[in-house]
DNA sequence: CTGAAAGCGCTTACAG
DNA sequence: CTGAAAGCGCTTACAG
């Protein structure tokens, strides 16, 4: 109780070995007899000593831990995938270390840099929308993997999905039911997602001739997504198909519709990117492009361990593919059941 | 770039100060000439010096870092209560470590342990269910607040809400339309808002003779919500009015009553707990316990914070409540409705 | 205004 | 199988 905070000095002294030994108890490393090992542990206990990681980290010029940088944790999509990330990582002897953005560019250089004083082992990092990040600053981190965004000249493992196929499809399903004029509500300009949908958006569409796609860029959240469809459904009464961005976009979608007085699917099929569990609950349940965040967390955790491990990896992109998955949200528009009635 | 690690002491010797000096311009702690000081400056962005945490923390004895141990990050309330932590934390010098236990008592405990290791100035927790921490446990980390949930037998300032009152009021609230036979669809038996809330809801019922409260335990998911309510609606056609323990319970009260052919808020009158995006978007849109997540983040931010800096804070609970919000979901039950026809 | 010495708790060579 | 010495990068007294 009255003593001072227990060490690897006061376990030595008590069973009468130096700290080395019990260093090499504690790790595993090296031979120590058993009779030494037992009396190490059991002065280990008696004292209720804890190894001091700050120790270990500086003596070793490196802490095991990996850090993750995402732009809001508030936003489910990040938070699943720390939790997929944290799943691979656990029992492998790194903790993980979450930090927020807030999608700043600025903010996201200071986090990184308070990281970056721990010496953390590796990063794994979604960047910020206006990330002025440089290969340079990633390299410091030793081993980084980047998720889901993707940083402009940068050399680093990505983990990613294929946002211009699956847009492409999801275009495609509506052009199917019959919609000639569609919407995409996308996320921020600069963000490498939004001009990877955004391209797979438009190439669906300049493969169907007389057919016209419209495209909104918005920042990405519920309120963002509901402006931009409402503007849309106002000026563009012929629009009968849309496809959001991400999930929160895609809640405003299915709001700015119906306080349009418009019905899904009758008046305009929806499809959204990124599944949400709201989006079996809506009547109609809706269509969605099933992001596998899981598996990107699950990934992105093992290059990680990979890499720590002194495997060589290759940087560039994994894709992981993000599937249609059809609910109710989809029909084909009113005009053309008329036509065929 | 061949150089090896700039430290304190390569800043050093490059102005021809001591590492003393260079440590003072670092914290702008005692007295340093104008002129050194801008050598100093000038030497660490030459050298591209960065400060390393580790050594500050082991020299300290303390590392600048506030743990945050959640049951589930995956959990939207825990992602929005972290996040409110952190807003309120940045700027104050602190970094956040947070941490995932999946409520699993064991789990809890090693990462209690991984994060005590590092030294970490203080803890914010939300306790597991299961829960095995005591007193001691938690005094090892010196500052400690707990939110949402409380521990038994002790003693740290923790952040609640009223969930009695609250759901008191939701329970009033549907008796108050005319509704008899009422379920309340609950978390754990052994979580603390658990028994809050299964109070609340059997004292309000307590003070209307003739009406008959029905309670089911779950595990607070959606899965085990739905098939909670799932089994109530069948077995107990009388009941006509719902409230679920949390936004995910819910969610699955709102999928028994579709998936039962009942309708809402005709034959079942819902009110939920914590407010989410969906329940306003869903039809009729979701009367709801709104938590007030974010002032009980910043509230535990606070209290973390005023303990750090050597504020004396008594222990026990700090009440942040929680107002009904009343949207489509209550109506008068059918029966009644009939007969005020 | 500035510096030499010691030490935070641990592990890495090195030597037996 | 075990130990004495040094050092990871920093800050805390102490002394000028």
């Amino acid at each position: 109780m009255s003593e001072a905070r227990a060490t690897i000095y006061t376990v030595a002294r008590a069973v009468g070995v130096s700290a080395q030994t019990v260093s090499r108890v504690l790790n595993g490393t090296g031979q120590v007899s058993e009779k030494t090992r037992a009396a190490v542990f059991a002065a280990i206990e008696a004292q209720d000593y804890r190894p001091n990681a700050v120790g270990r980290s500086l003596r070793a010029s490196r802490t095991p831990m990996i850090g993750v940088l995402v732009a809001d944790i508030g936003n489910p999509f990040y938070a699943r995938l720390h939790r997929a990330i944290e799943r691979r990582v656990a029992g492998s002897g790194y903790s993980l270390m979450l930090m927020n953005c807030d999608d700043d560019a600025q903010i996201e250089r200071h986090q990184l840099d308070l990281l970056r004083s721990y010496r953390p082992t590796g990063l794994v990092i979604v960047p910020s929308i206006g990330s002025s990040l440089s290969d340079d600053d990633l390299r410091a981190f030793g081993h980084v993997v980047s998720v889901s965004r993707v940083l402009d000249d940068v050399h680093v493992p990505a983990v990613v999905t294929n946002g211009r196929e699956a847009v492409g499809d999801a275009t495609a399903e509506l052009l199917a039911h019959g919609h000639t004029e569609i919407a995409m509500i996308l996320g921020p300009r600069k963000a490498s997602t939004t001009r990877d949908r955004e391209e797979g958006f438009n190439a669906a569409l300049s493969r169907s001739p007389g057919c016209r796609g419209l495209v909104r860029h918005t920042d990405g959240t519920r309120s963002g997504g509901e402006a931009a469809a409402s503007e849309l459904l106002r000026t563009h009464p012929g629009v009968t198909g849309m496809i959001g961005f991400n999930a929160l976009v895609t809640e405003g979608i299915v709001s700015a519709v119906r306080t349009a007085g418009r019905r899904c699917p009758d008046d305009v099929s929806i499809i959204g990117f990124t599944d949400a569990g709201w989006m079996t609950l809506y009547p109609p349940a809706i269509s969605v492009i099933d992001q596998p965040v899981e598996e990107m967390g699950a990934l992105a955790g093992d290059l990680l361990l990979d890499m720590a491990s002194g495997k060589s990896v290759d940087p560039g992109p994994r894709v992981v593919p993000s599937t249609l998955i059809r609910r109710g949200s989809v029909a084909p528009p009113a005009t053309t059941k008329e036509r065929k009635a």
